[in-house]
DNA sequence: CTGCCATTTTACCGGC
DNA sequence: GCCGGTAAAATGGCAG
């Protein structure tokens, strides 16, 4: 790329130019999401675990089996229980 | 919340599905600047420079914003009370 | 605080200095931890568990229970299972 | 990572070890930065600008440098090829 | 595949 | 004492 202020200098413009306006449709679906989480805040629901749910739903199921596992054989490394009840 | 299987929980398998929509909406946008970087590339651009000028066109106003409001508190804190309209 | 260039301004020159070296001490720290995840991860260990782990044992019990209430019963109201080995 | 109850989770036993001690020493120094906060505050003055007088002197240098490297790269994007060194 | 950069998440602080 | 916004940490994704 070696013209500027020719060809290759507008077609450069033409592509960020386009990279900033889906940039801007991105930013205003983020901030969509954003409006539905403080909806959900505002009836009540705890948006921190909504967050761990999407997580949890958008993994591979061997993902977080595998990580489980993880979690679990350096639970049992470190000689910890976590029983969920005592 | 409290409801399990009731009204709350529809409330929340609605707004999760909702986000859930709006994420992807999002990814694909996402994956949309990818191709127009790749096309760009392809042509000869420098994709890291692009990303550069396309940060700088975003930071020019909102950061220089910033900047202006840092040096404003910065004088204020070196010439507090010195001015006539305070 | 109205002084400039006299007694409150010699403290508050004092006060940032004190917190910009209390600051560096705190960012040498964090390089240090940094470094620890480095080495346990050059040795076969997965960071991202014993992030995860650590952040366990430090959680008040109380709270961890909370959490893992909650999540279970935000679970229940999308009717998710999420079995272990399924 | 393996092993567990043998070498591997002593190892593992002692990095998340030497990370929690570290952790508390970077805790311990965070609250000594509040303390001081709170006698400058104390004192009359605003921690707000404070915060921000320090941000800014932790900026000169490197985000300074930051800025003359974007610009670097944006004239350069601006002017391949006209300049003798290229 | 490793390091880097952007995004996302968490923790903190000040105001109401 | 909560809530909002703001800074730090962590996770994930991408280029090289």
């Amino acid at each position: 790329m070696v013209e500027v202020g020719g060809v290759a200098g507008d077609h450069l413009r033409q592509y960020i130019e386009r990279i900033e306006r889906l940039e801007e449709e991105k930013a205003g679906i983020a901030s969509d999401i954003r409006e539905v989480f403080a909806e959900a805040k505002g009836n009540g629901f705890d948006t921190k675990i909504m967050r761990q749910l999407i997580k949890l739903r958008g993994m591979e199921e061997s993902d977080r089996q595998e990580q489980e596992y993880l979690l679990d054989l350096y639970k049992r490394a470190l000689g910890i229980d976590f029983e969920p009840d005592e």
